[in-house]
DNA sequence: ATTATTTGACCTGA
DNA sequence: TCAGGTCAAATAAT
C-alpha cells in the first residue's frame, strides 16, 4: 500500500559523489548518422552492424512515432568501450533506421560479420545529414533501385556522402579507427568512467577472456596497415 | 545462475 | 518546465 520507498536514489548519491560539475558543455563527441535500410521490416534492435550492443534504455521522441534505442557497447565495462548508438525506426521509411553512432569502439573487439558498406566522413555533433549504410540482404530483396532510391532519401537531406564498399569487414572497422585517429581530441578518461570500472571489474573478474592477441591498442591497429602480422 | 531487456524514475541542459 | 538521455530494479531470456 505505502510501499513507496522511492525515496532513496543511489543514483543521486552515486552523481553526487563524482560531481566536480566539470562538465564541459561544448565537449565536443563524434557523432556519426547513420540511415540503414533493410530490405525487409524488422525490428530495431537486432540491426547487425557487427559489434555487440547492450540495450540500456528507450524514450518516446514527440513529434516521432517510433521509439528510439538507446544501446551502448557490451564491453563498456569490462574493456571501457564508450561507444553508444541510438536507433530509430524512420517514420516516413519502415525499412529505414536512423541510427546515431556517438562515440567509437576503443573495445578491439573484431566484429564478427559487418554487413554494410560503409560511408568515409565524419560529422561532429549538431551537423544535420545522413550517410547510407544499405544492409546485405541474404535474398535479392534489396535491388540497386532501392538503393537508388534511398540515395534520393539522402539528397532530400540536402546531404551527399560517397559510399565506399569494403570487401573485408575489418578494414571498415581499421577504416573507421583511422578516421578516427584523424581529430581524435586528447581529453579522454573521465573518473565516472574510471569508477564505473572500478565497480565492474569484481562482476568481470570471473570471466576476463581477453583474447585480443593483436588488438591491445590502436597503435598495433595502425601498424597492422602496413605489417600484417595478424593474419590480415 | 547468469546475462540481456524492459520500463519508470531520475538527471541535465536548453 | 520540457524533452532527451541515463540509471537501475524488475523481469525475461538463455
Amino acid at each position: 500500500m505505502m510501499s513507496l520507498d522511492k525515496k532513496t536514489p543511489k543514483r543521486s548519491l552515486k552523481r553526487i559523489d563524482q560531481s566536480n560539475k566539470k562538465r564541459r558543455t561544448s565537449e565536443k563527441k563524434k557523432v556519426e548518422r547513420v540511415k540503414i535500410c533493410v530490405g525487409t521490416e524488422q525490428e530495431g534492435t537486432s540491426l547487425d552492424d557487427g559489434h555487440c550492443w547492450r540495450k540500456y534504455g528507450q524514450k518516446d521522441i514527440h513529434g516521432s512515432k517510433n521509439p528510439r534505442g538507446y544501446y551502448r557497447c557490451t564491453h563498456r565495462f569490462t574493456r571501457g568501450c564508450l561507444a553508444v548508438k541510438q536507433v530509430q525506426k524512420s517514420d516516413t521509411e519502415p525499412l529505414c533506421f536512423e541510427v546515431k553512432y556517438v562515440e567509437s569502439h576503443t573495445c578491439n573487439i573484431t566484429p564478427s560479420t559487418t554487413k554494410y558498406s560503409v560511408s568515409v566522413s565524419e560529422e561532429e555533433e549538431g551537423n544535420r545529414g545522413y550517410k547510407l549504410r544499405v544492409a546485405e540482404q541474404p535474398e535479392d530483396t534489396l535491388k540497386s533501385e532501392e538503393m537508388m532510391s534511398s540515395l534520393e532519401d539522402v539528397d532530400n537531406k540536402k546531404e551527399i556522402f560517397r559510399t565506399y564498399s569494403f570487401s573485408n569487414p575489418e578494414m571498415e572497422i581499421i577504416s573507421e579507427w583511422i578516421n578516427l585517429m584523424d581529430d581524435m581530441s586528447p581529453t579522454t578518461s573521465e573518473s565516472g568512467v574510471t569508477n564505473e570500472l572500478l565497480s565492474a571489474s569484481s562482476v568481470a573478474n570471473s570471466q576476463m577472456d581477453y583474447d585480443d592477441s593483436c588488438f591491445s591498442s590502436l597503435e598495433n591497429i595502425l601498424n597492422l596497415s602496413h605489417d600484417s602480422t595478424c593474419g590480415f
